[in-house]
DNA sequence: ATAGGCCTTCCCCCAAGGGGAAGGTAAAGC
DNA sequence: GCTTTACCTTCCCCTTGGGGGAAGGCCTAT
């Protein structure tokens, strides 16, 4: 099929179907006569894949390691556990993260009044 | 002042203080013999100010709405008010994804036996 | 005279594509 | 046969917020 329907299937854009076969992640073949990419359902099924862990917040370095341990018969579960344990500690220190800094944020707004005089805590607390 | 202190006093590199002035955001005076540019007192405060700001996770442009408002005396607080609570309201749907997402990913950790053997719920969950 | 430590502009780089131009291709309608 | 329409291709610039480094100007100390 071409690039535009393998989008559709996988739920993707063509510019971003397009940008993984640049980068080498799931690279169709190519048809000698008119240059078009050509997808087959193996091509699909690793997009969905790609998709899915992209939604998952795994940037497309990792997916492209996830879809190397995918394609690996024989890879260890540890690995694949390894990585998703690392991205869900990504996650907890960016959530500590904005955590504090939302307990800051609405601690300052809390303590503006917010009305018409120029008097603010908040820019008092930024200078 | 040269930028080099500038930068030190406001806890910014050289590379950031140069790209505030050459968006337009704290613009130094210019030296007319060398064209290095020539920090005061104010331009200091200023550049701290926006590194709070930065650190607060606003982004560059609501830094110059803020930077804005600091300077106008008259001001209503109202609004460095709603900006802030925007804010706010920005970090909290960004809390409600990551949370959500740490939920499935720590799920699918869980699920996974982690082991030397291939059989993987987490990239069954992907395809 | 030269070495060091400032400063300047200029250009390319990052992630993960988006937007759009210019042009090739295939099928359907007239 | 001709045109429209809907695909597809490559190419280049744009985004955020600067970082890295080259090439070169300025000033002081040795």
């Amino acid at each position: 099929m071409q690039i535009g329907e393998a989008a559709r299937r996988a739920g993707l854009t063509v510019k971003t179907v397009r940008y993984y076969a640049n980068i080498g992640m799931v690279t169709p073949r190519q048809d000698a006569d008119t240059g078009y990419r050509i997808y087959g359902e193996d091509d699909v099924a690793k997009l969905q894949f790609v998709g899915k862990a992209r939604r998952f917040d795994f940037s497309v370095e990792e997916c492209r390691e996830l879809l190397g341990l995918y394609e690996d018969r024989n890879r260890p579960s540890r690995e694949v556990k390894a990585l998703t344990m690392k991205k869900v500690a990504d996650i907890d220190s960016r959530l500590a993260e904005l955590q504090s800094l939302r307990e800051e944020l609405s601690g300052l707004a809390a303590s503006c009044d917010g009305d018409h005089r120029p008097d603010c805590p908040i820019l008092n607390a930024l200078s």
